[in-house]
DNA sequence: TATAGCTTTGCAACCGGTTGCAAAAAGTTA
DNA sequence: TAACTTTTTGCAACCGGTTGCAAAGCTATA
């Protein structure tokens, strides 16, 4: 059926290790050992089987991507840079959606089961004893978007969530809004624990009021929009409200819409990720970026370094997030020069500075 | 390192050929001697290598989803029910992301190095070559979202793209819209132009007007907005405009609004997906609903019939779509129920029945 | 208890590659 | 040309499994 190396071989009238060599970067062939080879690959149409590779070399190049976050859109630009990102070094991505129904422990055994070489764990919702599996195991992984803690269990890239409740406070205050409110995404997830406790901190520091807490069942635009509604109707809203991301923003912006009032005039609005809907400009959300890009690029290169020397001790990077101003917060009060350079050099004091690693 | 077969076989005191049998289906092995190879594989955390098995069984269990749609928020949904489907059938999706600095080419040596069982291309905008690429090289193949054909050269699974024009026509005339308009997607996807033929047709049949015809560039809220910026600029509007896609509609519908028009009132607008965000309530789209679920299914147990019983002769598979009424079309004109069952009775004539296959 | 028929088991070859080792070939130097 | 290096090559074992085949073990029947 397929071509294989014996048949190359045989073509070529020579032994089977010579094909071999042939194909494996820095074996020893002359030059025209190699051209006869080459000529009757070329002629037999013959590719080396990757697998039957990964036997001996112990490598299959194959990397599991797993994430159970296939209901928020700005998993589609995660993937979209994954994939790129692993292709553009040689690695390719066995994708495992992980939804409730499917069991951790059984996907951990599945890639135990085709080699990986690594896993990357995108997701900011999944419990670290997923990516904690995987270590166990003894497979080298990465949790992309995880928590930040100062003695991870595994490698984790992610944003400094309390930093991101810290811009919230400090953005709304600095508009004036002296009614606020903290709409969370699931109150389980790690990612809005810490951005609420960033949020209160900042709050309490500037001497600012104490926010309203409510959280929605998910990072969803149902879910924001159903716990906005019932906001609206059974209690008195907030002047603004810093939310658990950008769809349930928006889920959350089209309840109060729908609901007569204006944004931001009535209500101010501000969400977490920046993802492309957010710059549309009939949403036009005032949000906190997330550096997707390069939070991608470092897990990757982070799970490459691993492959090459394992078991370093596992360290938690995270990276600064900007501030994004549009159409969903208020104007300043002060004159924007003066404010919005301090503010800038707050911010950096804050998050621009690279985090101090763990030992 | 990791525990192999022989590893089991020494601890239980059998032969190799014994613990192969235990975790092969179908195998002989006695009760006994299940008992103390399973024994001593709990004890060990054992697992057997799909790779090293594929060598003998020929089959790998890995499905090559290649695509390039990773721009649009309806590929996630589909990405997300195409792992899920696979996952449930016990087949692994191998990511491949071929946007167009990728060779569709080397993705094929790629996934033939890696003896993928089956490829799925789940593209509307790649050309038909990427996938025979694959049925010359002897792999299954099955085109999601692909074009339909009498006489296909690999089995495509998709929707009537003709009746989605014709569906489109219909319902903009019987609104008694006037001047009508097509904003296609990109002007060489096959689906744009199907879509168009359908359109045109069924204005002609049904003695309408001859549409203005204008192309986006992409399939994206940037394109969609782009072109209608230009068409509000430099034309005349239309009054109603069938828009190639969901998120090209939604691009569309930010620059007739920014452009101080309102939807329906001024300017009606209608696309085709219907994905999630088109229901989401502050953008309320009218569209023609993709039967996207059932395109996927279709698609997978195809390719699973393909991996029993490969080389049947190729068929392209259309699945019908459906209107669905929301917020960006004008109102009936003529009384509802009357017309209304009207409409649906024709709707059912063309595209309800099952298409007929080409022999 | 001997015999036939079925089930279970182990041996050994194989899947498609890689690689350590020693022999062969080629290249250097005197 | 002989002796010594260095490079190239093939052999054979191995990676972690599966499987055809024949021998061994069992059960049923006479």
């Amino acid at each position: 059926m397929a071509i294989t190396l014996n048949d190359v071989a045989q073509r070529a009238g020579v032994s089977r290790s010579a094909v071999s060599r042939t194909f494996t970067d820095g074996a020893s062939v002359s030059k025209v050992m190699r051209q006869k080879v080459e000529d009757a690959a070329i002629e037999l149409g013959y590719t080396p089987n990757f697998l039957a590779r990964s036997l001996t070399t112990r490598s299959t190049k194959l990397i599991g991507l797993v994430s159970d976050n296939f209901h928020n859109p700005i998993f589609l630009e995660v993937f979209d840079q994954f994939t790129r990102g692993l292709q553009d070094r040689g690695l390719r991505p066995l994708l495992v959606n992980l939804s409730e129904t499917y069991q951790a422990s059984s996907s951990l055994r599945m890639l135990q089961q085709y080699s990986v070489d690594g896993v990357i764990v995108a997701s900011s919702t999944l419990p670290p004893e997923v990516s904690e599996a995987f270590r166990s195991a003894g497979i080298p992984v990465v949790n992309s978007f995880g928590r930040f803690s100062l003695a991870p269990k595994v490698d984790v890239v992610g944003i400094d969530d309390e930093a991101c409740g810290q811009i919230a406070a400090e953005t709304l205050l600095a508009r004036g809004y002296k009614r606020l409110a903290f709409l969370g995404g699931p109150q389980a997830a790690t990612s809005t624990q810490s951005r609420l406790r960033g949020f209160l901190s900042e709050l309490q520091r500037a001497g600012g009021p104490t926010p309203d807490i409510t959280f929605a069942e998910a990072y969803s635009f149902e879910a924001g929009r159903a716990e906005m509604q019932r906001l609206l109707r059974e209690t008195t809203p907030a002047e603004a409200y810093f939310c658990g991301d950008d769809v349930l923003s928006i889920g959350a912006l089209s309840a109060i819409r729908d609901h007569g009032l204006r944004v931001p005039e009535d209500i101010g609005l501000i969400g977490v990720n920046d993802m492309q809907m957010s710059g549309w400009q009939n949403i036009n959300l005032t949000t906190i970026a997330q550096p997707f890009a390069e939070i991608i690029q470092t897990s990757i290169d982070v799970i490459v370094d691993m492959l090459q020397a394992p078991k370093q001790p596992a360290q938690a990077r995270r990276l600064p997030c900007r501030l994004v101003e549009r159409g969903t917060h208020g104007e300043l009060l002060e004159t924007g020069g003066l404010y919005h350079g301090l503010w800038t050099a707050q911010q950096e004091a804050l998050v621009g500075a690279p985090a101090a690693e763990p030992q």
